[in-house]
DNA sequence: TTGAAAGCGCTAACAT
DNA sequence: ATGTTAGCGCTTTCAA
């Protein structure tokens, strides 16, 4: 069943068929309808590798997510591969370890597969032009920008929260409760990455309440993986500090935190309570559950489809959006006394 | 840069060029050689466009995941999705929700995208010959089999734990740590899939003990979210039921068991305690930690690709294997006094 | 063992 | 507004 077929049953030429596919205007309307009806009855199925081959575009979206462990970049996938598809297009999915070279990744797949645009889900904050050379299509940063990189405003896009000021926003909230002694739990703290911005969030936040920075209270776990999380704040605890609250970079790394205090004999959120940034289903329903800054993940995934296929379809150009999350108060947070 | 400016390069025709890519044997080993060495140094990659129309055959493999909430399923994805790239072949991911009907979501996929295979994830266990009529690929599927339907053996492949003997082997458990009022918590026990034989495997535990099953134990949820199974043990436990112990279909919403316990004054292990099928690594994190039969994800999914690709390749045959689950003991049983 | 050449199904000039 | 036709890059007869 080829566009031959279809052009045969309606007794038109094909390239009239293939206007009539390709949505051109120049075809008359009952002409239009009657090779639409042909198709509907042939049951005829475009060939896109045949499409592919002559106009030298195929119809995939690359989706590149960095850090295989992440719940919430899980939740991400779900909905971009929902908007990929529901708009016609094809996705491409690669999953990398978080110490893996995201760019080298999109490159060979933008060669392989002739991808029209890739999506970034997770990844550095510092690309620099250079190593972007490889990409010549356009991409789109979902939960990231070019902070740290020497990137044009519009050579790219950009879907993300404001790291640095949640995770201010989230320490504001533990002082606003009467801590003054507050650690935090993150996997590197100069990953050029969302690590970084938040403990400089961390720093700074503290900084403006006038308490000192205490690199005892930091738990750095160098990977992102809830075991590495456990013991770092099991050390932490051991270490015996006076910390009566914690910001951990995520709800992963809270859930792992929560229960390494636990068998520290630490209470939470009696003896200590615990913040995070995500806003996973999961830490609805953790004992206790976990006061979180929850980013919209729906709208997120959404938005950074939207954005590449508005510039793939020549309809948008590159943007830079900036979301709010919004602090779901759980029961991981106590007033300290 | 294609086939022929290869040939150009090293002075031999396309065809010399396209037997060496497709490896065929009749190619004198020296004119190999040198074709290899002008494909490397020019940098070319195969159009798989142009290949997928001459041979009408893409690089495609579906993958359908059934359960959009489901994280063993997540987990499962990643593998699948490394081994299929590894393999050489192009994975084409469609999630659907746990209502919706994944032989029509294949067909479609197949169709569209010309796919080799399919790979389900998670799905019912009662397909019938007439509905796999649309489906012309080989299939596997992954965590489940065809025990409700009438599949010959030989037309697909299956790789699965033993549903109905674990949940039977999680509850023997229970009983061997004094429990007699076991509880059980799942979506629905006539869904043709894992909910049903799990239910089955409960109940046949309790009669083989010469236990009475009492519907009144049982809370059915009708959706797999963490919501309603909270919700549903919230009432439960609001019956005020003389259960010591639950089972929970899967880990997911033994957590969300574990808070609804919990939120009703029922300490976990202490007045009740709660078992589960899947093996989650977060589950070792959630306070207390989960005792849970651990289904051996990585080595399902490694098997279910290597499986269709020997089956597309032409070197192995249907096949159905049979996992054994490990049990993770953790914080949430204890042995009733 | 190698090469020449016919298409695979489609799009996009170009012609009408 | 519609038809004719030349390829897109590749595989695969068929002939040498």
């Amino acid at each position: 069943m080829t566009i031959k077929d279809v052009a045969a049953h309606c007794g038109v030429s094909v390239s009239t068929v293939s206007r009539v596919l390709n949505n051109h205007p120049d075809v008359r309307s009952d002409v239009r309808e009657r090779v639409l009806r042909a198709i509907r009855e042939c049951g005829y199925v475009p060939n896109n590798s045949a499409r592919a081959l002559v106009t030298s575009r195929s119809t995939a979206i690359g989706v590149v997510s960095r850090g295989v462990d992440n719940s919430f970049l899980s939740s991400l996938i779900r909905v971009v591969s929902r908007q990929i598809h529901q708009r016609g297009y094809t996705m491409v999915l690669h999953q990398i370890a978080t110490q893996a070279d995201e760019i080298q990744a999109a490159a060979v797949l933008q060669r392989e597969k002739k991808l029209l645009g890739v999506i970034f889900l997770g990844g550095r904050f510092n690309y620099t032009d250079e190593e972007l050379r490889q990409l010549t299509v356009p991409f789109v940063c979902c939960t990231y920008t070019n902070t740290f990189g020497n990137l044009a405003k519009d050579a790219y896009s950009s879907v993300s929260i404001q790291d640095e000021r949640e995770a201010h926003k989230a320490v504001d909230y533990l002082i606003g409760h009467g801590h003054r002694r507050i650690a935090v739990l993150l996997d590197d703290p100069a990953d050029n990455s969302i690590g970084q911005l938040r403990f400089q969030g961390y720093r700074q936040a503290l900084e403006e309440h006038g308490l000192p920075y205490d690199p005892a209270l930091a738990v750095f776990t160098g990977s992102y993986d809830l075991r590495s999380a456990y013991e770092g704040v099991c050390a932490l605890a051991e270490r015996g500090g006076d910390f009566t609250a914690l910001l951990a970079i995520s709800d992963s790394l809270a859930i792992a935190a929560i229960k390494a205090l636990n068998d520290r004999g630490r209470r939470v959120p009696q003896d200590c309570s615990v913040v995070a940034i995500d806003g996973l289903d999961i830490t609805n329903y953790t004992v206790p559950t976990l006061t979180t800054l929850c980013q919209p993940a729906e709208e997120m995934a959404c938005q950074s489809v939207q954005m590449l296929t508005d510039i793939i379809e020549g309809t948008g150009s590159h943007r830079h959006l900036l979301m709010e999350t919004v602090l779901r108060p759980g029961g991981s947070v106590a007033r300290l006394a």
